[in-house]
DNA sequence: CCATCCACGTTTTTT
DNA sequence: ACGTGGATGG
């Protein structure tokens, strides 16, 4: 099998699949064929160029991205795709770890921590270092650790940066106590996974030369999305060949705030000044007037790379702008909407996708889709593996396999409950540690611990229980083994006492239905099967069975969030609740900062171009936010839309009780209703000069007072945190 | 030690 | 509005 490069692929994508040696930056527009580019690419070097697969390295973020690219490039290269190393940088880093984890200090065993690990973990530092949990939220020290790992920060350089500042000097404790613990327990978080790497790169030339000389060619998929560690990790790679092929689009780049450097690809011709950049900016997605909607709005953020989308499509339908009353009235007109056309055979229920900025947003549709008796589906970020179901069944079945990992029997000590709570583990662990043993060991000798009489023989129960099950389990497959697990641990029982209603039980049976599933599977393919492996296999790389691969395709509307729709195109998309406040959220709107708006209008044009034939934008005239209505007016996005492309029909604003809400009223957001009447109009009571307070930011001076179009702007020097701009109507800020 | 009540907070998400 | 988590009382 040949195959015809130049039939296939426009003159940008031969380009991209030809330029195979030196840096080159693929800018690659929505739907530009982007992994068209990459898979070709990679069946190039293969076919053309020689190269053996085993050479090749292609690296994304999620597992989706890499199983479907991986797919891809099998159905072009018969066999060699197995042999190309695809994968999500975490993955690839686990890999490479386990063969080098005794010279970073790790046993070649260890673990990886998830959420509620690393909760565990810094709820617990938090209460030995006596931190206030009010003042220093756990989920805000939790991500300024991340956001350091992301930076490669060590604790130790965390520390010397943030030496003088006094409350960095808590995150500077909490993060040395909290590597501290996990080291402790031969366990690794997510983003030590990329620190560690580099970190074994940079200590161990001769371990990353060959690494350099496997990878010869190495390709990075959403390149926008790097962060600063995965930037350093791939240029230490790619530092001997300087065979590097970034794939992104600086527009796309929608998870700053999780540590996402969009410098990485805007500076990416700095860095590498030979680089070939690449435009890839045909798109065979959508129509053009959506192309067009999309090319004008990103075209008002500034720092960007020049690009413009251009289709040989038809202009296709105007883009719908509706402005609903409530947000009730939004789902129903969308829901209508819908329906109507499906009855009318123009689609079916899979090509609609409704693109929330919120998850709360979702309960409307899911109403409204329910009572017209409308598929849908809701796509959310629950994934299987962190149900709470399967942490608890997995966690009982390694504690059985393996005592080793404190920090896994203190999750399910009290699975099912047995009376053994913070007091009864904080006397294990001290006998623990005074003993030298793991925890779980000292829950066989919990008397000794000095644990009373009731709790004492429950929890020497529980040590006796995992023994057992230890002795039992030698040489049973695994199926059997978990069946074994849940028998003595009484977990179903428990499992049903807990469940409110039936179905919620069933629907955790059936969790645990397909963890079987998959463990047999595993049991069938793997050399040497073992419950440790294959915990190490899914954790990270999800498996056969994980939720986020695609639905096999039932005819159902998806409600999903913007950011899970990034590399998704439906025919008929619903870009609903554009209003200000929501889209742009208050949070980027409120920190004055015009990268926060820049990012949320990334997003918005990541969501305009998932559309293939028709755009619809909808927005309430009022909303309820955390349990309060409130005015809203259209988002700014809309008005950053070509109006000639525009199809406008503003209905005309019904009220209840039939009073008449007047337009300017717009844009006074925060306005509360009552009874269907406004009963504040908020101007300010403050001027330039004057001192005032606000509820979040503290005290401040007056510094500019500005009537803009939607409401008052007024400008604040905020003593702790400086100018910022704000909203006088949202702000509420109160004069001293 | 467990259950119940109230206060609080509330974008976006992967691995 | 509504779910979570901490404090409080049995």
């Amino acid at each position: 099998m040949s195959i015809d490069y130049e039939k296939e692929l426009n003159d940008k994508q031969l380009e991209a699949v030809r330029a195979t040696e030196g840096p080159v930056l693929i800018l690659a527009g929505a739907g530009s064929g982007k992994t068209r580019a990459i898979t070709y690419r990679t069946a190039y070097l293969i076919e053309e160029k020689g190269i053996a697969p085993w050479n090749i390295m292609a690296l994304t973020f999620t597992n989706k991205a890499a199983r479907e690219m991986k797919e891809r490039i099998s159905q072009m290269t018969e066999n060699s795709s197995s042999k190309v190393w695809v994968s999500t940088f975490h993955s690839a880093a686990l890999r490479i770890l386990y063969a080098h984890a005794e010279d970073l200090g790790y046993s070649p065993d260890f673990e990886v921590a998830d959420q509620p690990d690393q909760k565990a973990v810094i709820k617990d530092v938090c209460k030995k270092l006596q931190i206030d949990t009010k003042e220093y939220k756990e989920k805000t020290l939790l991500n300024a650790i991340s956001r350091a790992k992301d930076e490669l920060l060590t604790p130790e350089l965390f520390e010397e940066e943030n030496y003088g500042n006094i409350r960095k000097r808590v995150y500077v404790d909490v993060y040395n106590a909290y590597q501290e613990q996990l080291k402790k327990n031969n366990t690794m978080d997510f983003d030590d996974l990329i620190m560690n790497v580099v970190k074994l790169f940079r200590d161990y030339p001769e371990i990353l030369e060959h690494y350099q000389d496997r990878f010869q060619y190495i390709m990075v998929d959403e390149y926008q999305d790097t962060n600063t560690a995965q930037f350093e990790l791939i240029r230490l790679l790619a530092k001997k060949r300087r065979n590097l092929c970034v794939v992104g689009d600086d527009d796309q780049s929608i998870y700053r705030f999780r540590g996402a450097n969009i410098r990485n690809i805007l500076d990416f011709e700095d860095i590498y000044k030979d680089a070939k950049v690449i435009r890839l900016e045909q798109n065979y997605r959508s129509t053009s007037n959506i192309l067009q909607a999309a090319n004008q709005v990103i075209s008002n953020n500034r720092g960007r790379k020049a690009k413009e989308l251009w289709t040989n499509n038809e202009e296709g339908k105007k883009i719908r702008f509706r402005q609903l009353d409530s947000a009730s009235g939004e789902a129903a007109f969308v829901a209508d909407d819908i329906r109507e056309r499906v009855r009318r055979s123009e689609a079916s229920y899979k090509d609609f996708a409704i693109l929330v900025r919120t998850n709360v947003q979702s309960k409307e549709f899911e109403d409204a889709f329910r009572v017209r008796g409308i598929d849908y589906d809701l796509v959310k970020g629950l994934r299987f593996w962190d149900t709470k179901v399967i942490k608890d069944v997995t966690a009982l079945m390694l504690t059985a396999a393996s005592g080793e990992n404190d920090l896994r029997t203190q999750r399910i000590i009290n699975i099912p409950k047995r009376g053994a709570g913070p007091a009864a583990v904080e006397k294990l662990s001290a006998y623990a540690a005074f003993h030298g043993m793991s925890l779980l060991d000292a829950c066989g000798h919990a008397k000794e611990a000095g644990l009373s009489g009731k709790a004492a023989i429950a929890i020497q129960e529980f040590y006796e229980e995992k023994m057992r099950v230890r002795s039992l389990s030698d040489g049973i497959p695994l199926g059997q083994f978990l069946d074994l697990v849940l028998q003595e641990s009484g977990y179903m029982d428990y499992l049903n006492a807990e469940a409110e209603t039936p179905e919620e039980f069933t629907e955790k049976l059936s969790y645990i239905e397909k963890l079987k599933n998959s463990l047999v599977e595993y049991e069938e393919e793997a050399e040497a099967p073992d419950i440790l492996d294959f915990m190490r296999m899914n954790g990270i790389e999800g498996s056969s069975m994980d939720q986020d691969s695609a639905p096999d395709n039932p005819d159902k509307v998806l409600i999903m969030t913007m950011h899970n729709a990034k590399g998704l195109e439906f025919p008929f998309v619903y870009m609903v609740g554009m209003e200000e406040g929501l889209f742009p959220g208050y949070a980027s709107i409120n920190t004055g900062d015009e990268e926060d708006i820049e990012e949320e209008r990334r997003l918005c044009y990541v969501a305009i171009t998932r559309a293939m034939r028709e755009l619809t934008l909808t927005c309430a005239r009022v909303r309820m936010i955390n349990g309060e209505s409130r005015f809203a007016s259209a988002s700014r996005f809309i008005r950053e839309l070509p109006l000639g492309m525009l199809d406008m029909n503003i209905t005309p604003q019904k009220t209840e009780r039939g009073v008449e809400i007047k337009p300017v009223r717009r844009g006074f957001t925060g306005t509360k209703l009552k009874l269907g009447r406004e009963i504040r109009i908020v101007v300010p009571d403050y001027e330039v000069g004057d001192r005032v307070r606000h509820f979040k930011f503290g005290e401040g001076t007056v510094k500019e007072l500005v009537k803009g179009e939607k409401d008052y702007e007024v400008t604040v020097d905020f003593d702790r945190l400086g100018v910022r701009k704000l909203f006088a109507g949202f702000a509420k800020l109160k004069k001293i």
